[in-house]
DNA sequence: GGCATGATTTCGGTGTGCCGAAATCACAGC
DNA sequence: GCTGTGATTTCGGCACACCGAAATCATGCC
């Protein structure tokens, strides 16, 4: 059991508890992946019996430690592609996805490797997620979600959210990039916005943004 | 129909007839792919239809010019993605050959060109062999099977083929590599060997070797 | 405790690409 | 013209990953 549609499974399982531990019920499973819930059903069976997956009927679904090594290993692959397409070949961030979500199935792990030395073995890629070593070690930045930061903190932006790239636009266009430090000045009551200072320049971020950007502990 | 299966099966039958143009039959072509002959047959039906080939039951297949162009782009995917592997990655010529053969099928052509473009827009590969262009032109050198070289005729190596890791290496090591310059100096009667003068040496190459050289006309 | 509701699972079915065994064909030799 | 032989095709079947519809379950609400 090592097909690539294993390997998006508990990438996708995976993904889920990155930013927030709740585990993935077999519905929000089949969403994210665009598939039917009865497809969901089936290979998870599966992925439990090849010992990748906790499962029992009815409940949510978990990664055990081999499915979470398998994850850890195929995000590695995708960040690693993605930077590479980014910084050697010219793509924005909007447009790697695509092609990171075939290549990361396709490339060997010796060229893989070779990729990322050739970059210089990134920590993160370009929305500041990082980037698993080859031994599967992640190191995460510690990090606070914009919304939930306290008003008077100030620290560089350690991620960006990639759902949106409309919104990644934007926020390129207002000078709000990786690396660049932010302070949180307010929140406009009853308003839902949030008031930033960006260098010398003051922005509103309403809770949309505030969602998506990470600011260092 | 685009799939890898299809996108291997003519790229197979365009190889068949690259050096040679005798039209291939389904059991060579399942030998080739190490398919069975019925799954060729089923295969070969289904190309038919899709208009990539022509076939009547019991006779040789042959591609049409949509299967020839689709073939010929994939030839171009591999030996680009060979090249790159040989000279940005370090792999060795008979390394490349199966990671090239998942790679061509999960490039973008966005990205296949970027990296075409990255190593000058290579005419040949490791091997010699032409890299088609991205319009699917194919510049193919003027050349002369060694077997097939008359007595005295000097040129350089245009093409060594890849079919036998060992014979690369073996000529390797005998200072026969692309562009070395090679002069016939005659056959050795009964005995199927041939001499050549490489530089200031002289070497006898087997009938397998010379089936394996080619000089420039 | 019964029941409605939404999530989950089961079930029958599809398309692709593959296989081995059996049937069929083409062609050479007589 | 017949026939044997090897190549080709047909046939039934399998694995994988997917689907929609129907059945089943868990949970919260009354």
């Amino acid at each position: 059991m090592q097909s690539t549609a294993a390997e998006d499974y508990v990438k996708a399982i995976y993904h889920h508890t990155e930013w927030q531990p709740e585990p993935i019920t077999p519905s929000q499973l089949a969403s994210r992946l665009g598939l039917a819930n009865s497809t969901v059903t089936e290979m998870v069976k599966k992925l439990a019996a090849a010992g990748l997956v906790r499962h029992r009927p009815y409940g949510a679904v978990e990664l055990t430690d081999d499915g979470r090594a398998l994850a850890v290993r195929q995000v590695r692959r995708h960040r690693v592609v993605e930077t590479w397409l980014v910084e050697r070949h010219g793509y924005d961030w909007d447009e790697v996805h695509d092609e990171a979500e075939i290549l990361e199935h396709a490339l060997s792990d010796r060229l893989l490797d070779s990729i990322a030395r050739s970059l210089g073995d990134p920590e993160r890629d370009p929305h500041g997620d990082p980037i698993p070593a080859a031994d599967g070690t992640v190191r995460r930045p510690d990090a606070v979600l914009l919304a939930d930061a306290e008003v008077g903190h100030a620290g560089a932006v350690v991620r960006i959210s990639d759902a949106d790239p409309a919104m990644l636009r934007f926020l390129a266009g207002a000078g709000v990039a990786l690396d660049a430090r932010l302070t949180v000045l307010g929140q406009k009551p009853y308003s839902g916005s949030i008031q930033v200072r960006s260098g010398s320049t003051t922005i509103d971020v309403g809770p949309d943004v505030a969602q998506a950007i990470w600011l260092a502990a």
